[in-house]
RNA sequence: GGCGCGGUAGCCAAGUGGUAAGGCAGAGGUCUGCAAAACCUUUAUUCGGGGGUUCGAUUCCCCCCCGCGCCUCCA
């Protein structure tokens, strides 16, 4: 069955499948690497590593494609103000940034560069743009005139034949046409970073780089261009413009955006100072893995409310989930195949499916596995469950975990090895033979200490690292 | 003002024209040397409010109230 997305374009769900029947290829906006990213910003990267595992999961192959933005307004005021260029300036929250992709198990998508690799093929789109008439320059900048762009506004549905951009025309400070005119090259000024171009020296508009960098890795027409719903207006309505502009084409076929994640009711952002990074939600004593968990549980398209009960109970339901996979892997099953159990697995693979092919449904996916979860406990603490059917449901697992990949604990440093816990469950199991309790509590302390959690069950002791 | 999203149990959150998934928390219970573990059961006569359509609406239509976002840099 093909996945059914909600794209922004026709306002409409609409079935998927890539252009050429084999390969996706899709563009992200990525971060602007002026500071840590906050957790706000990774919902939307975890939205679009979950879409990309899905569309895997159908056998397609992925040509994705993330840019870094390492030159903007903000970067060059910080990094003159550190004495730094813009390169020693973002090149720690550029590594952050995929560090911090990692800690989410966040997959790397096949193509991350930065903005300042890309000036050629921008100077490129650029000379297009200025030979067909699309630019005028003034004031050293180069302006896309959006009057030769009558389609202006079909993403973000804006009609901008009344009066909504006249507010604020008139300050005219950069000498443009057209209030909604947008630079696609930026003049140089003194003290600021600056590029020789046929039109001139200077420096990338915002836009620009999204298209250039697109086009050059993935054609001119996309298969999905993400992004969060704030990137809507002006940002991907301007890379329509001057993609389209240049080359004739649709820019891309579905454009996906992900909602807010909100803090105590409201977005989280940097200016009103109520965001929270991933580094500091570690440091708090959370684990990255509930993170994930969390960003990824709601809808990509509902706004989420971050809170640290959440993050709590997130955490909860991954235990329940490795608990579950704990007891198929370590319990005895008498023999044969449990016809039901099967049909159990099936249907809860058949829903997973559905759920996640009605447009990234996640929340509707994790249902149908704790549903399923319930039922196969019940039926093991029945006995009817057999060895059987033990491969199914950890398929059934595995199914589950290659879209939320929250199975795995994180790695922990310093962490007990397995022999080491072994061979203390050993000695444990012995002075429970012997009746020595006081010397199997202190034991089963000392594990707990270590974050080892012992539970005796009749297989006999099974252990989790917590 | 324009465009968009949302208001479902204590919290988070699915969903359908036919009588409310799931998770967390809470409450019972099972198992256990004990249990901090694990598992099971249970928790909304009701889906922001008011009209309407219908045999029947949380789900469709209209009006109203409330929250959030974008329209300016922003995931």
């Amino acid at each position: 069955m093909a996945p059914r997305f909600y794209n922004t374009l026709s306002q409409r769900l609409e079935e998927f499948a890539p252009a050429d029947g084999k390969t996706v290829r899709m563009y992200t906006c990525g971060p602007t690497v002026y500071s840590y990213a906050h957790i706000g910003n990774f919902r939307t990267f975890v939205f679009q590593d979950i879409l990309r595992r899905t569309l895997r999961a159908h056998g397609w192959a992925l040509n994705h494609v993330m840019n870094i933005t390492d030159v903007d307004d903000r970067i060059i005021q910080n990094a003159t103000e550190a004495r730094q260029t813009i390169q020693e300036y973002t090149a720690p929250f550029t590594k952050a940034f995929l560090e911090d992709l990692a800690t989410l198990r966040v997959e790397r998508p096949e193509t991350i560069s930065p903005a300042t690799e890309h000036i050629g093929e921008m100077v490129e789109l650029i000379e297009r743009l200025n030979e067909s008439g699309h630019t005028y320059k003034s004031d050293g900048s180069v302006y896309f005139r959006i009057a030769t762009f009558p389609e202006y506004g079909k993403l973000s549905h804006t009609n901008f034949s009344g009066n909504v951009a006249g507010a604020r025309i008139d300050t005219d400070k950069y000498e443009k046409e057209d209030a909604r005119d947008f630079a696609v090259w930026k003049g140089p000024k003194p003290g600021e970073p600056a590029w020789d171009t046929p039109f001139g020296a200077g420096r990338p508009g915002w836009h620009i780089e999204c298209s250039a960098m697109a086009m050059r890795h993935l054609g001119e027409t996309l298969d999905i261009h993400t992004g969060g719903v704030d990137l809507v207006f002006p940002h991907h309505e301007n890379e329509i413009a001057q993609s389209e502009a240049a080359t004739g084409k649709p820019f891309a076929r579905f454009w996906l955006h992900s909602e807010h994640l909100l803090v105590e009711g409201q977005k989280m952002s940097k200016s009103l100072g109520n965001f929270f990074t991933l580094r500091e939600i570690v440091e708090k004593g959370y684990t990255p893995d509930a993170v994930r968990y969390l960003l990824a549980s709601a809808p990509y398209r509902k706004q989420l409310n971050f809170t640290f009960d959440g993050l709590k109970a997130a955490a909860t339901s991954i235990e329940r989930l490795r608990n579950f996979e704990l007891r198929l892997k370590t319990s005895r099953f008498a023999e044969g195949l449990d016809p039901e159990a099967e049909a159990r697995t099936a249907a809860c693979a058949g829903a997973f499916d559905a759920a996640m092919d009605d447009d990234l449904n996640t929340a509707d996916a994790l249902g149908a596995i704790f549903e399923y979860i319930r039922d196969i406990n019940t039926l093991i603490d029945g006995g009817s469950f057999r060895s059987g059917n033990v491969k199914g449901a950890l398929e059934m697992l595995r199914k589950f975990d290659a879209i939320f990949d929250v199975l795995r604990p994180p790695a922990q440093e310093g962490a007990l090895t397995d022999e080491q816990v072994n061979a203390l469950i050993g000695q444990r199991n012995q002075a429970r033979k012997s009746r020595d309790f006081a010397r199997a509590d202190a034991i089963r302390h000392e594990l707990a200490a270590q974050g080892i959690v012992l539970e005796d069950t009749k297989d006999g002791v099974r252990w989790k690292r917590k």
